[in-house]
DNA sequence: CGCGGCTTTGATGTTCATCAAGTAAAGTGG
DNA sequence: CCACTTTACTTGATGAACATCAAAGCCGCG
């Protein structure tokens, strides 16, 4: 059961410059898809013959380093451009984007971004725009962690959901030690580690997967002096 | 004195789509300008007005992290596009880009740039792949080099510079050991380390800037396993 | 109930940054 | 062109940060 683009409460993104005309093509060369926790929506090599956006839920993006050991690039929230990144320049996908809590995701038909965006100006413009900033993010964030000691990144990634996909002091990570060490470079042992240091020293709650963000002000500090 | 753009044998990149007409317009919108070695050609934070690239020389992109410390994320050879990361998502450079050799840029009214994209399909096509290219590639390298220990980096800088850039055996190094280390995210001192135990090892010769590739085999393997 | 994966903590070892001190090279001003 | 200063390079010694290894507890699931 697909939403209509032309009538979709998101469409204020990407799509903001399109026609309505426009918008009606991109409603019936699109599929809206669910996954559940777990699923796989694309697949690093799988050619690339859609566009990929999250509407709900969340998505880890990842790569397989040559040691078979997986690293994970980006988080992905309603509204990023998923598979943004390589989907004019490459023939198959680089990342592989699997669901970390059931999600919903539209699929629009390349071909036909591909026509709009060669008819349309200023909807190239934007696209153009969103590739740089998704590239620039992902840039900038690499460096920055690689930056920081390893109590940094933690104190990083713990206000990094809170902040900016939670907008909650208190939650429940989606993910699990190991991928947020996969995240951030480190070892699965050393962020549980700072995790309990963290907890000892009344910075954060810590439960299983429920995290509670107590002491934001030296959480801060650490991230930025580390 | 400028090139005209219609006949330059450079064309054929990003600009190989364009019509006689559109060239003339680039042509005299561009100005050509002639750097020495270390002369700035743009700096962070400074409006971008001018899509930028590279015709002659070499050329480093950096960035200063909040340490004060300077990280070098790509060094730029004759076409690459300069500045092409954030030139259509920011109001001013994110990166300081310096000549590293003498060079030759040409600057693009970037205004001009955004009407072709606009009026031209193809031409949007074109750039859309050369901005996802771009930063693919810098993201991967980051990726890659952050897996690698020491030795495997200073390995990789090695045969990158001689494969890719020089295409020689023997090449005089264009940056300082201490640029390399910002490079490849180490100290100075660890990568005169490094290059000494490489010649020590009969991997290369050293003298000052002037490398020569000796091993190339064992340095791939030292590259790829470490 | 038991198996396998995730989590946790401790002990050990390696890799790399930092510090220090000296040498070579490259500018700079007289 | 030479004394002088500064910057780049080089090597060794030390210490800290982090990975790895090992072992045990926990939890979900067949």
């Amino acid at each position: 059961m697909d939403y209509k683009c032309e009538t979709c409460e998101f469409n204020s993104h990407l799509f903001k410059v399109l026609g309505e005309e426009e918008l009606i093509k991109v409603s019936s060369n699109k599929k809206q898809v669910r996954y559940q926790k777990g699923d796989i929506i694309c697949k690093s090599g799988d050619p690339i013959t859609e566009f990929i956006y999250l509407t709900e839920g969340l998505a880890k993006l990842q790569k397989i380093n040559r040691n078979g050991k997986e690293q994970i690039v980006s988080i992905a929230k309603p509204f990023d451009y998923i598979g943004l990144l390589s989907v004019f320049s490459e023939e198959n996908f680089n990342y592989t984007i699997t669901a970390i809590t059931d999600s919903v995701a539209c699929r629009v038909n390349l071909q036909t971004m591909k026509e709009l965006t060669t008819s349309n100006g200023r909807f190239s413009l934007e696209v153009l725009k969103y590739i740089s900033l998704v590239s620039d993010d992902i840039i900038k964030k690499t460096y920055l962690i690689n930056s920081k000691n390893l109590r940094g990144r933690i104190a990083m990634i713990l206000l990094d959901f809170s902040d900016n996909i939670f907008k909650e002091d208190a939650f429940e990570l989606p993910i699990s030690r190991k991928e947020i060490a996969e995240m951030i470079d480190m070892t699965p042992e050393n962020v549980i580690r700072i995790l309990s240091e963290f907890k000892r020293d009344d910075l954060i709650e810590v439960k299983g997967k429920f995290v509670r963000i107590l002491d934001r002000r030296m959480l801060g500090k650490i991230k930025d002096l580390g």
